[in-house]
DNA sequence: AATATGTATAATGTCTAACAATTGACATAT
DNA sequence: ATATGTCAATTGTTAGACATTATACATATT
């Protein structure tokens, strides 16, 4: 009959409206808002309360506050690599492992280039997909780890930035980012190291020549091969053991 | 030479404690932290301080705050249909159309279905998504539209569910808990409702006969087809304009 | 003239202390 | 037994002050 009455907070009904504002449009990226001081007599709240809302925003990553005299609260353009990192550590709580990773990683990169690459502006990636090879070997000539590992992780951003689709960057992103952090811990083997390079060339090689659907298959296979060495190596069962790496079990 | 000294705030110190004892599993679901003045002791900080901590993790999702006499702050286990609508309402600003949504549920169902479904547990599933597809006919036939529409896309959960992946999971969800504003926005016509019913029975009847890959096929097809005809009806350019319905532009 | 260096100013960051509102437990009255 | 009232603990909110930081501008130094 009646209805439960939602709790509210002040700095919520702030926040609804300040969001509604960007969401509208009156409030555009790099739109600065009033000072907290005029905050405080626009709304008729104190400072804190307005602060909680700024605070709120900030978090969720549509403003960013600057201290000094000409700081204050600004709009800010949606980053997805904020959205992904806020994303991640929440989900490092959430019971995903890394095979469960590595496993969301295989779908997704298959399902690009088996479907969602458009034949056209393939070739145009196809150069860029190349160069990063050529990075990530520069790299390990040079003994340089993580910035190897970086370079074969961009090579997978960009089958993801191929479908131009913001969704599907997003989740890659995500995925991506937790699971760089076990192979920046983890010391690969010359023989790892040079099938990964092997492959990522030619997965890039059978996109030139159009045959997506082989590219999605060996790449799939590809990842689950790579990280199920990685597992083998880490012996690891949960992302937060190895991420916290504990040293003093009680 | 010198590293950029990273600015912190004080709440980000106690953040980070607070979501590191958690991590670790000194603090579990359900514990709760001392109370704010305990925090002021604890910290050496003001009230203030421990409250932007608090609000902080509260936005996170890690924890709930109740107010009264047995209130306090409680660790919450993490929930994907949380992060979900976190992650949606960001999403809004940035770029994100319908068609994108839509483009990216087609091929990870596509791929759910063709790729990660263990035979031996589909049999158990299909009994429930044909449960929904009842349960969207009944509601059908009382014109409860808006309960039609969720018992629909419950089936489109359950297929995410069906890989018991976490990731792949909230993936899905994400978008399904975007896409339904449009669908709930929009009158459909009979036809398409019963085209719907029909397709939803088509793909589990395939699962169950173990032919994953039609059904695969078929669902990609279901979803682009409905999506096609939503945008037709709503000829909406971006998720923010049909958002918002903005009566008065400019 | 170019380059440091100091200073004022405006904004956020933090602290203190109080009061308001909410909730649950317990005592009391009916 | 069932309401009802009261108390205590806790978060929610307010007010005002001071601390810290960043920019702009004036001033001094070379």
């Amino acid at each position: 009959m009646f209805k439960k009455i939602k709790e509210s907070r002040i700095y919520e009904n702030i926040v609804d409206q300040v969001f509604e504002a960007i969401l509208i449009g009156d409030l555009k990226p790099a739109d600065k808002l009033p000072s907290e001081n005029e905050l405080v007599k626009i709304f008729g709240v104190s400072r804190v309360t307005v602060r909680e809302a700024i605070r709120y925003l900030e978090q969720l990553g549509v403003l960013e506050v600057r201290q000094g005299s000409m700081g204050g609260a600004f709009v800010k353009e949606v980053d997805l690599g904020d959205i992904a990192a806020q994303m991640g550590n929440v989900l490092r709580m959430a019971n995903v492992t890394f095979l469960h990773m590595a496993e969301a990683r295989a779908v997704l990169e298959q399902m690009i280039l088996g479907k969602l690459v458009h034949p056209d502006r393939t070739k145009e990636w196809v150069k860029k997909l190349l160069e990063c090879v050529d990075r990530a070997e520069d790299h390990f000539r040079k003994k340089e780890h993580r910035e190897r590992i970086r370079a074969n992780f961009q090579f997978h951003g960009l089958i993801a930035e191929l479908t131009g689709n913001p969704i599907v960057i997003l989740m890659h992103k995500i995925i991506v980012d937790l699971s760089m952090v076990f192979f920046e811990n983890v010391k690969p083997s010359t023989s790892m190291i040079m099938k990964t390079l092997e492959d990522h060339r030619h997965i890039a090689e059978l996109l030139e020549q159009g045959k997506t659907q082989e590219a999605a298959d060996i790449c799939a296979e590809h990842i689950r091969e790579v990280s199920g060495r990685i597992v083998d190596k880490s012996k690891t069962q949960s992302f937060l053991r190895s991420k916290i790496g504990r040293e003093d079990p009680e």
